[in-house]
DNA sequence: CTGTGTGAAATTATTCACAGCC
DNA sequence: GGCTGTGAATAATTTCACACAG
């Protein structure tokens, strides 16, 4: 995460997992519904089918936030949003900036979901004058010159960064030391912080690159199985290396069919 | 990530952890720029910090891929694109389709992100009448009714979900029944899909939730070390259980200042 | 010498399975 | 009797540290 060392774990927090935390938006989400049908209380099963996890697992992240179920019967639907709620700090209001008012930026202002869960958008940052004073979602846009001052005026400790990634790092860098601590990056950069500071990433074609590695290989396997040949697709001519030795690929450099 | 049982492992894929996989994209990039700028080799210290992830994980990573480096030297900066493009399955046309051309779905048609790397934007789909013929980033949306004729015709096996959660099911449904085998979600929703069918979600509260957890967790470091009161927020009346037993949360029912 | 490739160790995460409480 | 809470078992991932190829 933060560029410095890593003197202490930092993988934990308060004893609970990095891996359990990633997992209480999903259970939140799925106990606001449960309390919005106004249903009472519920199973370690049936909640966990809702959030789309297994129920040893969601009982097991449920542990390491203290005994809130009831054995025999389940949990209580209102008082588990409540723990879970302040437990990811959401029972306060969380303002946060976003620079880079592109489409991306636009549309997050415009997400419904922030506003639902504690999340305030509470000012919008461009570095194209032109924009300045534009609405966007019903709020104005600013210019990137004030950013040190609106970030302090509106307390904003989490940043949103959605610029082209050649700004990035500077917009990042001039959060930080305007005081913010959090940052989501849509920008597909690495980003360099100072310790002490978050940064958590949404990469949206990382994310169809994962999807496609697996599709390749569902693609394999039916090829496998059918006999049908793999659609060779067009392969680019193959780069070879500058100094040829015996590679160990699975594949090796020719483009072939299947691999054993 | 599917519905049906866990027969086969299903966490690994070709002997490739899914950890790893998960970060080839970044490997990839990180390359990429090194490529544009013509450098010809990089050593794994260097790629590592590049990519920010360390050096040890990034050769750990790469062995699973094969002997693609020179001892003593480094990596080959083509070579390694290039085999790790293959391995990802980016050396072939992946055609997309986008579902609910909202805000953020036309942000993502817009994303010059997705044709950089592989991905097309085969086709628009939403299921406003109004929009349907409107072009978005140059291609006109089509309405849903057609959606299964869209899909076949296009050859898309990927799908990307960008409607209100509420529709996300039916149209996730939909595509699969298309034949898509692969989908992003973007909608905060579970999904379930039939066994051999991947979904990735992307949920852009979910991250800042988690953000926040950690944002609360340094304001009461912050706090113990400065002596300094929490900015203690209006707390809403905490939901008491219906039936009060010894609960053993690390804070209780109480709105207390501090945990130990 | 330098920097890769990789067994072995350490850490983290998931799953099992069942004692204990309602 | 049903369902939580959790130790113990298993699996996955990360990190260490060093042999050895170039």
């Amino acid at each position: 995460m933060a560029t410095g060392r890593t003197h202490r774990p930092a993988t934990r927090s308060r004893g609970i997992p990095e891996a359990t935390v990633a997992r209480l938006p999903l259970y939140l989400r799925a106990l606001t519904a449960l309390s919005e049908r106004s249903v009472p209380t519920v199973s370690s099963e049936e909640l966990a089918a809702a959030a789309g996890v297994n129920s040893a697992k969601l009982r097991k992240d449920f542990s390491y936030l203290g005994s809130y179920g009831t054995r025999g019967v389940g949990y209580d639907v209102e008082y588990l949003v409540y723990q879970i709620s302040r437990e990811l700090g959401l029972t306060q209001d969380w303002p946060v900036a976003i620079v880079g008012i592109g489409n991306l930026g636009a549309a997050l202002a415009n997400y419904g979901g922030f506003a639902s869960r504690g999340f305030r958008v509470a000012a919008l940052i461009d570095a194209d004058p032109a924009m300045a004073g534009t609405p966007v979602a019903g709020i104005p846009v600013q210019h990137t010159d004030d950013l040190d001052r609106i970030i302090s005026d509106n307390g904003v400790s989490i940043g949103v960064i959605t610029t082209p990634p050649g700004a990035a790092q500077q917009v990042c860098d001039r959060l930080v030391a305007a005081g913010v601590t959090s940052i989501l990056n849509f920008a597909p950069t690495v980003l360099s912080v100072p310790d002490g500071v978050d940064v958590r990433k949404v990469d949206l074609s990382i994310e169809l690159q994962i999807l496609a590695f697996h599709e390749q290989r569902k693609a394999g396997e039916e090829a496998a199985a059918d006999g049908t040949a793999a659609p060779a697709a067009d392969e680019p001519a193959p780069p070879v290396r500058a100094t040829p030795t015996n590679r160990k690929g699975p594949e090796g450099d020719m483009p072939a069919v299947m691999p054993a």
